[in-house]
DNA sequence: AACAGAATCAACACCATGTTGATTACACTC
DNA sequence: GAGTGTAATCAACATGGTGTTGATTCTGTT
């Protein structure tokens, strides 16, 4: 158990180590893309880094330590990008805002997100990681639903609910649409905000 | 590469082989609920089911061909399932009567499901069997928007594209739902299916 | 120069998968 | 009921990937 994480905030001139772990890091989501998480082998990540199984080893503890933190990296992005969105007011517009970042978000770092969704189940931490992020959506789309006068509360036809099941509508939705074409992300935005609009009530 | 899946038709008296391998596949679900897909190993599914691993490579080529046969095994059912249930007129009845089918199904292979959900990309035979479910349900969902009086067609704000967003909203609405409890799982239901009915101009 | 800690690697131990070849159980014919 | 082909079984092996260890080299600091 490496103690690297803990202490490496500041430091005047960067560390080797830090060009190492993004070296480790932008291979991992290259062989990510070309094979697929089990095909990818340690032993690749490192050849792909220009170092050796033992030198990974030093920076992280294991194949899956490697993934959940190229997972962390793109969320912290996806987060950064939820903030830097300005609050509307007026919902249909806020709801095509929403679409228009997301299809971007998806077109960026598909593949790492469809590969955060994969390992949810297996992978705790990076379950973690994504549940948050998701909650993070629920809660916006909460608060579109209720400007647009839906009944706000947790029951199962209530603003709450109606937000979670529209949230895995796009999640589902864009995961596969994204690893169609830009053409069918785009396609498939359209519909999710048209189904989001007349849940809202917006259109009839 | 054994032959028995070719001609493994009718027979009088059961071969002993069948048995056997029934016993494989519901030690294998069995083991799918305590541990997950990762961590059961092809031993303790051979211990589970009282031989040893060189038999089971008998019956099975691989650990995957194990999952594999689950899953062809349930989603079995549910085209059973959906053979039987006789299609409404009505599409208030028939939406009504589909998510009740769904609840139940879930209820039943929940667990059977999620695995075969989320082993859908690493192995193909899995993704071809899951996404020709999807593909029977999406057909479905589609006639009942198009009997609402939703606009037939493939464009994006068009009856099929919306009857696949709602697909893939209930599968991963229950995907969750029924990692947790029933109660869960019925209040996704009412949510589903209240999008549902909104979406198909059922209700304002 | 000398020391500390960062970084590297070759070699090893471990474990799960899948393969092989030899052996036993079973059903069916004559 | 002896004989024969096929179904079923298993112990032993080969392979390959993961994670560990201990020794070694680099790099910056006083």
């Amino acid at each position: 158990m490496p103690s690297h994480h803990s202490a490496r905030s500041r430091r005047a001139t960067e560390r080797k180590g830090d060009v190492r772990e993004r070296a480790i890091l932008d291979t991992c989501e290259a062989l990510l893309a070309q094979k697929g998480y089990d095909a990818m082998t340690v032993g690749d990540i490192a050849q792909g880094a220009g170092i050796t199984r033992g030198a990974l080893y030093f920076y992280f503890g294991s194949k899956q330590e490697v993934v959940t933190a190229l997972v962390a990296r793109t969320v912290e992005h996806l987060w950064e990008r939820s903030r830097a969105t300005a609050q509307t007011d007026e919902p249909r517009q806020a709801i095509a805002a929403a679409m228009q970042r997301t299809v971007e978000l998806w077109n960026e770092h598909g593949l790492v997100m469809r590969t955060a969704i994969d390992l949810s189940l297996t992978v705790p931490e990076i379950g973690e990681l994504w549940s948050h992020t998701a909650d993070l959506f629920i809660t916006a789309i909460t608060a579109v639903l209720e400007r647009a006068g839906i009944q706000a509360g947790t029951g199962p036809e209530q603003a709450s609910a109606m937000a979670r099941a529209l949230c895995w509508m796009i999640e589902r939705t864009f995961y596969h649409a994204s690893q169609e074409s830009r053409e069918a992300l785009q396609k498939a935005s359209s519909t999710c905000e048209h189904i989001w609009l007349i849940s809202a009530g917006l259109i009839t």
